[in-house]
DNA sequence: TCTAAAGTGCGAATATTTTAGCACTTCCAA
DNA sequence: TTGGAAGTGCTAAAATATTCGCACTTTAGA
């Protein structure tokens, strides 16, 4: 298995990351105002520049400052950290945390997002057939 | 908000509570057992302490052995482990997420799971309209 | 009761993470 | 073209996290 960044990395490291995810791509001072009592921009650098040492970063110029982005793509990094949720909260199974979201009364699903929900179930039954 | 697992805790701590919310309750070596590449009993010992004082981590004699378990409530833990989820990779859509899922070869949702999956969106949609 | 195996926590050493000062580079606009 | 604001990385110090030796406690069974 390659980098797990919830098992690989520091607070802050992991902070950066959950961050440039979050975003997509990110300037030093956008992290900054991400990342909840956040250090100096220049400990950023310093973070950004281990991540990137360590294979989890890249980064670009853009005019004199640099945009950094996670070197996995989002979407195996979304797979890696949904399929972990559900390994540790629900048992590996989906539906689990679909009943526990729909009945959490904070998430708030509304009508268009069921029905796109039940679209995109019923489409997945028609493959199985 | 309150005590956030993935933000407040060191790697060892949150290995640590990975592997007591997977077990709900769980004695030194079993977590050691849960744990890729761990330390020493004695470490987690010491990490146990400290997650105890720092009201994350509960314990319970059992003979003469310590059990531990999580304070927080797993449902509680799920939802927000979920909902972070949704919220870093998913712009805090559960949809967007079972589509992701279901694309997700390695996923491997089978026909009961979907059957399972349609019958809460229906009873779900039944409740909002 | 006594002994040894199993389990425990303290405390101190070691390693890693986290921090920011500072000197250097780049670029804009005067 | 030049001064300064904005941005950068190196490096070394300070703070935290991580580790485990060791002496202590408990308990089952001889």
């Amino acid at each position: 298995m390659a980098k797990d960044i919830n098992q690989e990395l520091s607070r802050r490291e992991r902070q950066i990351m959950i961050a440039l995810f979050r975003h997509g791509t990110a300037s030093v001072k956008e992290i900054a105002e991400a990342i909840p009592d956040p250090p100096s921009d220049t400990a950023i650098r310093t973070f950004l520049r281990i991540l990137e040492d360590k294979g989890f970063v890249k980064r670009q110029r853009d005019g004199r400052k640099h945009i950094y982005r996670p070197s996995m793509s989002r979407a195996r990094a979304a797979r890696n950290a949904l399929t972990s949720v559900l390994g540790t909260f629900f048992e590996g199974s989906l539906g689990e945390a679909v009943a526990a979201h729909l009945a959490d009364p904070a998430a708030n699903v509304d009508r268009a997002e069921l029905d796109r929900l039940r679209q995109m179930i019923d489409d997945a039954r028609k493959e199985t057939t």
